[in-house]
RNA sequence: GGGCGGGUGGCGAAACCGGAAAACGCGGCGGACUUAAAAUCCGCUGGGCUGAACACCCUUGUGGGUUCGAUUCCCACCCCGCCCA
């Protein structure tokens, strides 16, 4: 009798044996390729969910083949330690933020090793570690110096819960909620820190050097969101008599003869001086009710089009005619200039609003064939070419677009230009659990950075937490009061701390070195691992982690540090793990997994394995109950096959040692293959197979055969990356010297694996009629000879004429009637 | 409205380059073992078909097309998810 597999016990004794003996020690031998993977660093909240063992323990198992593979494989882990919830629990359960976080990493990290993980601890970054954030603050000052951060007023977005202000990026969904707690965020006039990332908006667009899914592609091409036209500038005189020059952005200047209007955001700067006295009233409560309002409101394009009348006239350049100037709220500040020129009878918003206010619409681009007449029921914004455009007429619109703006420039009315929608990176948040800005307000000097040599600026440790809302930074008079690095005289602290992302931006850099003090990497270090050749994560991230580091990596590149301008060749986002039910896991529909539990109940191994084996990684779902009970019964019937000694029987002959052989390295290339294309679930399916093949074969004497123990060897080396601990254990039983994680992956002779004899499929006007086994290296000819001798067929001929016999090698016939 | 995914048995899915639809697992049914149950092992399991032989027909959201042959390619439509408006 062989002892119960008691994976408990098992996996405990082998972590422990791994820390002890270093197994997971990035090896750094100068004969083999390095290679660095990747998975997105979790956030402490004090408890691991099974989310988080979605994300890791595949990632794990395909680091753990690479390593096999003959990699120096670097696998790192670390905590997004920064964030909102500490300052929270600090409020509520009077805890400081630096205790509960590290309390809760001190947690997860136990968490996380019970999942057997190859993680080089030895190498773990904690953000809010001084000896981390200090590099953010150098960073900044870096950043500060190049004029890549710059402070600035502006209407920005605001969360009434978190008490902050938040990125657009962090701004979701189409009610504009709080990317962290969901409320609806609102806007406010503030002075903050920003992150030039428009500046490298066209080398963002640039996906030429990674491997990245079409998805994130996609998403940050729209987030980026370029148009090219140009900018027109449209003469206005202000009720004073003063000129201002008005410019609007446009995508379409071919339809600036059908201009008839202008439309301001409510927000414009010139909006006071443009109204006449007589509008004065309705401009005033216009704008007061369009702030009220929420930009998905104002956008939309089912709310009737609203808007007010200024009294004032802009010329517009290309024919001289006086356009009324308006004020509408379909027209966001945020967007090009924020003033737009009404063309109602080829924008579909600007025809809703002309029709409205009784604007004339006149048509300015017609189709080739049946005219448009006016008056027009829709707006049209087909192809055509130029009509009413004075010289221009007959000219079609792709070419008209590029002549216009010639002309345009020719004659100092206007030039090209691009606008963009991303805007710059603002990284300013009014709380405390953040890396400090590293800058002081002195009333001589103005702005003025912090030293390098003085960095890092410090949390102080003593705040107080209390639930007003405000930053406790703001009461810190220690922190607030200092002196200034210029003058000497008593001066101000920046208050407000940084985005958390600026954190995640470069961490993959600080792996590398997490000791290193003369900079924020070791560039010998750098050299050898960056970029990161295998990232994954969550796509949550699209257009924010995964574009800030993006724009880290070519930021860092232009301080000259060395990069290579991308963070991560390949990318890869897992799915979501579901609830039971199929809907998305929370508390409070109690339908939350517990891995914690899931592991006292089947062991780490078998949790991991059955989150790889349920679905396609990318694709998530829902968790299974019962489908585990599956794949635990897989993970016993493994260990009872490896340690269980055969029945007696009859010893095999010599074509069944060949047929287990070959069964052996077909499974090896099966799962080779998907190692290598991230399928996990299928390289289960084929070792599951495999090992109900060879409980089979068992039963029939193949275990006396010498293929038999090739095939126990190679089944515990394929599943040493998925279920490390069960393949230690085995590898020792059957006599493996410690560790099976140092060996090479199985290899197959590729001859070997091919089979020998092949199902022959035989159809008759493309329906299978007969499956007849022959040699695997059938010609052509003897296929189609075997095919048209068959009963079935001739049976299904019955006098017709033959037309055609369609003959795949080694795989089907197809006799062709009619 | 636009873009990107997706729709295959009772369920999760597989089919990688246009060549056996449903691998593997769950569930179900039958059997072995057991005083019995659980566990374990073995067999069957898309539908027509309370029909487990043989044969035939049908079946990958719907309708068309290309092809000797379509889950796979093309066109149109319906539904679901995500992203952008």
């Amino acid at each position: 009798m062989i002892d119960r597999y008691e994976p408990r016990s098992l996996e405990e004794k082998w972590q422990a044996r791994w820390a002890e003996a270093g197994t997971y020690r990035t090896p750094s031998q100068a004969e083999r390729p390095n290679f660095y993977f990747l998975t997105m660093y979790p956030y402490p909240s004090g408890n691991l969910h099974i989310g988080h063992w979605y994300a890791v323990s595949p990632s794990d198992a395909a680091a753990r083949y690479r390593r096999m593979r003959g990699h120096n494989v670097l696998f790192p882990m670390g905590f997004d330690a920064f964030g909102l919830p500490a300052e929270n629990a600090a409020i509520k359960n009077k805890i400081h933020p630096y205790k509960w976080t590290m309390a809760n990493i001190e947690r997860m990290r136990g968490q996380l090793r019970s999942m057997g993980a190859m993680f080089d601890w030895s190498r773990e970054v904690v953000t809010c570690d001084p000896s981390y954030y200090r590099w953010n603050q150098w960073f900044f000052l870096k950043f500060f110096e190049a004029g890549l951060a710059y402070r600035h007023k502006a209407p920005v977005d605001w969360c009434p819960n978190c008490n902050t202000t938040l990125a657009r990026e962090q701004v979701v969904g189409a009610d504009r909620r709080c990317e962290r707690c969901g409320t609806q965020v609102t806007k406010k006039d503030l002075e903050q820190w920003f992150f030039r990332i428009t500046k490298y908006a066209d080398e963002l667009l640039d996906f030429s050097r990674i491997e990245w899914p079409e998805r994130i592609k996609t998403m940050q091409r729209n987030w980026i969101g370029r148009s090219e036209g140009a900018e027109v500038v449209f003469p206005v005189r202000d009720v004073d008599g003063v000129e201002h020059p008005l410019v609007v952005f446009t995508t379409r200047p071919d339809t600036l003869w059908g201009a008839t209007f202008m439309v301001l955001a409510p927000e414009h700067p010139l909006v006071e001086a443009l109204r006449t006295p007589d509008h004065r009233r309705d401009v005033e409560r216009y704008v007061a009710e369009a702030k009220r309002q929420t930009e998905i409101e104002r956008l939309s394009t089912e709310h009737e089009k609203t808007g007010v009348f200024t009294g004032s006239f802009a010329t517009n350049p290309v024919n001289g005619a006086a356009v009324p100037i308006w004020i509408a709220d379909y027209v966001l500040m945020g967007y090009g200039t924020g003033a737009i020129m009404g063309v109602p009878a080829h924008d579909e918003r600007d025809f809703a609003f002309a029709r409205r206010f009784a604007l004339p619409i006149p048509i300015v681009i017609q189709p080739e064939g049946e005219p448009l007449r006016e008056p027009l029921a829709a707006a049209y914004d087909g192809p055509g070419h130029m009509v009413n455009s004075g010289r221009f007429d007959g000219t079609p619109v792709p070419e008209g677009i590029g002549q216009v703006i010639d002309w345009l420039e020719a004659s100092g009315r206007g030039k090209r230009a691009v606008n963009y929608r991303i805007r710059d990176w603002l990284i300013s948040r009014q709380r405390y659990w953040g890396t400090p800005i590293p800058i002081v307000y002195c009333p001589t000097c103005g702005v003025v950075p912090v030293p390098e040599a003085d960095l890092p600026v410090l949390l102080p440790e003593d705040a107080e937490f209390l639930p007003t809302g405000e930053s406790p930074l703001k009461h810190h008079e220690g922190f607030r009061r200092t002196r200034c690095p210029r003058c000497g005289g008593e001066a101000e602290r920046e208050m407000d701390t940084m985005d958390t992302f600026v954190d995640s931006s470069w961490y993959q850099c600080r792996y590398l070195s997490p000791h290193y003090e003369a900079g924020p990497f070791d560039p010998v270090e750098a050299n050898r691992w960056l970029p990161v050749d295998q990232y994954t994560g969550g796509a949550e991230h699209a257009v924010m982690h995964l574009l800030y580091t993006r724009f880290f990596a070519k930021a860092m590149r232009d301080l000259g540090l060395p990069t290579s301008g991308e963070p991560m060749k390949r990318l890869f986002n897992q799915g979501i793990i579901l609830g039971e039910d199929g809907e998305k896991m929370s508390k409070s529909r109690g339908n939350v997994v517990d891995p914690d539990e899931q592991v006292g109940k089947y062991g780490a191994d078998t949790v991991r394995a059955y989150l790889m084996f349920m679905r396609p990684w990318e694709d998530g779902g829902p968790w299974s109950s019962r489908d585990i009970e599956g794949v635990a019964r897989f993970v016993r019937r493994v260990w009872d096959l490896a340690l269980r000694a055969a029945p007696t029987a009859a010893p095999a002959d010599a074509a069944a040692l060949d047929n287990l052989r070959r069964r052996t390295h077909q499974t090896v290339k099966r799962v080779t293959d998907d190692f290598e294309r991230f399928a996990f679930n299928t390289a289960i399916a084929a070792l599951m197979e495999f090992t109900n093949h060879l409980f089979r074969v068992r039963e029939t004497g193949g275990a006396e055969t010498p293929a038999w123990p090739e095939a126990i060897r190679a089944t515990i080396l394929m599943l040493a990356p998925i279920t490390p601990h069960l393949a230690e254990e085995l590898w020792q039983r059957t006599g493996g010297t410690f560790s099976v994680h140092e060996q090479n992956w199985p290899a197959y002779d590729p001859v070997l694996a091919k089979p020998q004899q092949v199902t022959l499929v035989i159809q008759v006007n493309g329906k299978v009629r007969d499956r007849l086994t022959v040699d695997a290296d059938i010609t052509a000819e003897e296929a189609r000879t075997a095919a048209l001798a068959s009963d079935k067929v001739a049976a299904q001929i019955d006098g017709q004429t033959v037309r055609d016999v369609i003959v795949v090698p080694g795989k089907l016939v197809n006799v062709v009637l009619r």
